[in-house]
DNA sequence: GCTACCATACCGACCAGTTGGTTGGTTTTG
DNA sequence: CAAAACCAACCAACTGGTCGGTATGGTAGC
């Protein structure tokens, strides 16, 4: 058994951009951070764009087990639009689970993004069938989003009060929707 | 007079960003993009920073002056929320205009987003105390943010004919509230 | 007019530190 | 043992920033 594996390494990662900025996130500082040395870490991730590439995986992978749990979890809790809304907020909620691969990743090469980019056409293609009002669901989802990439730039802090009932109330108007 | 003003740089900048991402921003591809040598660059704006931080504060400039513009245009178009949706819309409907000095920030020293995160606070104070309803107030300027914070990382397409729907939308929805 | 002086804009060579990635070898494990 | 995991040393390219110097234009005194 490895002492460290792929995920340990992109947590850590993830760790080296919360704590020194996506422009700091170098091979470097992530075997650093993973106690690793940097040949060690490049056994792992051949290149850096690789790394990215898995931190992006992840984080998508991350957002969408937190969707469907909620989704499998409470039949009446809602649709698309409400688990969305959900797992963003989840992601939110602590400091530490934000994605900050999006900034670094962006940063280093915005063609990164693309599977992103794809997973959200997806989502709002979804929605526009079998909403009752699709523009309405797009703006909920853009709200939630709004509020999230805010966070993860770092421009929104989550202790406001506020946070919580935005929350709440995305929730209830995505019920009247989907 | 100068053959290359502050100004220049600031767009020769924002383009290098466009061109080829947040991490190529360098003061040597600075100072090429706007015919200069690196030495006559660094007269103009002696840090990298310093230069980020004008990016910044132009890209709020920028965004201050459409929303007054808005403002003082139309008297019964809106009031602080419409005004901030549609400098925002204006924003985006240019590929140039978009202000990804934000992702440059960002990716550099997430602590230069604060100019742009307390002017935030502003808005949303404003926000509170003159809308009939500041839950949904707040939650129509986070969607605004979203679709401009998605267009700002690329993982947005304008060209969707849903944009000018949801713009629409988002204006006669803050219309009720301010 | 001419000189001496100064400030701004700019250049291009240079430097120290950083970065992504390679290589050749050692340890660990199944 | 063979493969996988790992390491230390190294390298070439790049990066932010410095430095000494040039070109230009204004201006004060004579």
């Amino acid at each position: 058994m490895s002492k460290v594996d792929k995920e340990a390494i992109i947590r850590a990662a993830e760790e080296v951009v919360r704590e020194k900025g996506a422009r700091k996130l170098t091979l470097d500082a992530v075997a650093a951070q993973c106690g690793l040395s940097k040949g060690g870490l490049v056994h792992h991730f051949r290149t850096k764009q690789a790394l990215l590439q898995a931190m992006l995986e992840s984080a998508i992978g991350c957002e969408t087990e937190l969707a469907e749990e909620y989704a499998a979890g409470g039949g009446e809790t809602g649709g698309p639009l409400a688990s969305r809304i959900h797992s963003m907020f989840a992601l939110m909620e602590d400091e530490k689970s934000l994605p900050r691969a999006l900034i670094a990743a962006v940063a280093e090469d915005p063609a990164l993004l693309e599977p992103i980019k794809s997973k959200e056409a997806k989502v709002r293609s979804e929605l526009l069938t079998t909403c009752s009002d699709p523009e309405m669901a797009l703006l909920l989802l853009s709200a939630a989003r709004g509020l999230f990439l805010g966070r993860v730039l770092g421009v929104l802090d989550s202790d406001d009060p506020i946070f919580e009932r935005l929350h709440t109330r995305l929730l209830k108007l995505a019920a009247d929707l989907d």
